[in-house]
DNA sequence: ATAACATATCATCAAGTAATGATATGAAGT
DNA sequence: ACTTCATATCATTACTTGATGATATGTTAT
């Protein structure tokens, strides 16, 4: 689990580069959590979810009728987004209310959108 | 496909915020580009790469050993950070060098770390 | 032409994950 | 207490994907 340690396989090009570029990297641990929140992204289902949390809090009734999804489908991601602390809920009565958690994820949306949108002419 | 119909399971408890919400959403075809384009960034093996890459352009044996990873795992991951346009590349001679597409991929990572830095603590 | 090398692609397998129906929990009304 | 309703969790299944060894491509040097 250390990969502060050079252990190498064949030929290195540029050691200086190599080197350089092994200490810019995280730890095993940080990469690994980055990894998991960025994971959470990569799925239509939760990015519908998302975008239409960021319009303004729902419940989850209103989350399925919003996108026409089946209700375990949604409970299954809200939780997958609860546990990277991507959404927030607050509870009344019967229903549980769903929103953003943070504006970080108002900004991921909006660099990924950048992006794609870049090579729209395709 | 038509994600703007609706078509209801259960009951809605606000219909205004539904309805808003829905106008939020994109097309079926741009979250499907989003969740691909979001997914690169879900694997720590790509991520490392990324942040290798974030330091200097490095060739594809220099990857390698930043990364202690073989040959054929590092060339995969390189394709699929292609294909969805996160890096480019070079080819001198038998070498071929890769390096960030934009600074999207800076952006990014960047929000990604603020995110979990957050929870530090636990 | 051929040998050596860097990289890419392919095929396989194991592991992970999303959707879903069924079931459980827990709140509000009767 | 019982019913209804909103949401959560569970188990199953089908699909996806990452790592890997083997092979292919293409470049340079001999």
């Amino acid at each position: 689990m250390n990969n502060n340690e050079l252990i190498c396989c064949e030929k290195i090009v540029d050691k200086e580069k190599v080197d350089k570029a092994r200490k810019n990297l995280f730890s095993d641990t940080v990469t690994a959590r980055l990894a998991i929140f960025f994971k959470i992204f990569g799925d239509s289902t939760r990015l519908k979810i998302l975008m239409a949390l960021n319009v303004s809090e729902l419940c989850v009734c209103d989350i399925m009728a919003t996108l026409n999804m089946k209700q375990s489908t949604v409970s299954q991601q809200l939780k997958l987004l609860r546990e990277v602390k991507v959404v927030k809920y607050r509870q009344e009565g019967k229903q549980v209310f769903y929103s953003l958690d943070d504006d970080h994820i108002h900004k991921i949306l909006t660099v990924g959108i950048e992006h794609i949108e870049e090579d729209k002419y395709e």
